[in-house]
RNA sequence: CGCGGGAUGGAGCAGUCUGGUAGCUCGCCGGGCUCAUAACCCGGAGGUCGUUGGUUCAAAUCCAGCUCCCGCAA
């Protein structure tokens, strides 16, 4: 495995374990990520964590605009295998079957549930019991293609989004590094997906991080742990935006949805459709990130109670 | 020069408009009450008010510049 050539196509901090990985164990020759793109309110360039990681180990990188129209630099690296890992756009075709030992993808869900760009989100937001990682052959469409393995996790109550990406590409990384020799020697497995069983992670909408208390607490609860540390469930009190990144819940019959209900020592009680949500760690406008039992210290003499949010 | 919010003991805030003794809710330390406590009572430590300069008898407060943090928009 040492002397795999291998071409590594991928972006966020999710695909840098996966690299890590294979940086490791295997010889890789170019690294390909998302352009550096402009961030923040001083508009300074950032480079995404792949290229951070492939610039620290002095590995070559390819920084395509569109892989669609430019992708010559892949094809001359003469790679022995490719493998993606949330690059953010769709390999060309043309790509596929170049190298000898083919295109595989470490994604971030048990295919064919959850395809698309926010598996670990989706999965959350949507209560999936289980989720995983998937190594797979890439085709045409998205996520769609054979798969090799897969590593099943069992979601517990209390993970959120930075909880479970931390796990899952840990696992990913792991589960591409047992498959790796199988691929090699060409005794891996390859199953086909069962479209029937289809469902989709499209990224999230902003639209999506606005909390509707109308829905029942376990949505509730669900969205704001399925957002957070990234990018964070929101509300609106007093015209303001405030986000909401960790809550509990209780149900409770004759609540008034987006009505304060309760303020306890250490949490906002907030009515849904069948109970309370307590909200206990939340940034307001303009603020840091805080408990909210140090926001409770600062308003003092509270008028929140009774107060509609929206 | 994209729009807006913020910086005050360890935490969260008020005070700034209208300049004049550094305040509130917590936390912390000590003592008390209690079977006991995250509850209650008493006492205490802890801040050159982001930074630099200006105005003034006097600046957290007014004026000018700078730094850092945060949300939105890209």
């Amino acid at each position: 495995m040492k002397d795999l050539k291998v071409v590594f196509m991928g972006t966020p901090e999710f695909a840098k374990e996966v690299l890590d990985e294979l940086i490791k164990n295997t010889q890789v020759i170019l690294v390909v990520s998302q352009p550096d793109k402009l961030v923040g309110r001083k508009k300074q360039m950032q480079m995404s964590p792949v290229k951070l990681k492939a610039l620290e180990n002095n590995i070559e990188v390819f920084q395509p605009i569109k892989i669609k129209d430019d992708y010559q630099k892949i094809i001359d690296a003469n790679p022995d295998i490719i493998i993606t890992c949330a690059y953010g756009q769709i390999i060309p075709s043309a790509l596929l079957n170049i190298p000898p030992l083919g295109c595989i993808n470490v994604h971030a869900s048990l295919l064919p549930k959850l395809r698309g760009g926010a598996p670990i989100h989706k999965a959350l937001i949507d209560g999936y019991k289980k989720t995983g990682v998937t190594i797979m052959y890439m085709d045409e469409k998205m996520d769609s293609g054979d798969i090799i393995s897969t590593a099943e996790y069992e979601i517990k109550d209390t993970d959120n989004v930075g909880i479970l990406h931390d796990i899952l590409s840990k696992m990913g990384a792991k589960l591409l590094m047992e498959t790796l020799p199988s691929i090699i020697n060409k005794t891996n497995k390859r199953i086909k997906q069962n479209e029937a069983e289809v469902t989709y992670a499209y990224n999230i909408k902003r639209e999506e991080e606005h909390i509707d208390f109308n829905k029942t607490c376990k949505e509730i609860y669900n969205q704001i742990r399925g957002l957070n540390p990234w990018p964070v469930a929101n509300f609106i009190l007093d015209d303001k935006e405030v986000k909401a990144l960790e809550c509990t819940y209780k149900l409770k019959s004759g609540t008034t949805a987006g009505k304060i209900e309760e303020i306890t020592k250490d949490s906002i009680g907030i009515g849904s459709n069948d109970g309370i949500i307590y909200l206990t760690k939340i940034k307001p406008f303009g603020k840091k990130i805080m408990d909210v039992k140090d926001y409770l210290n600062g308003i003092n003499n509270s008028t929140l109670l009774g107060k509609m949010v929206k």
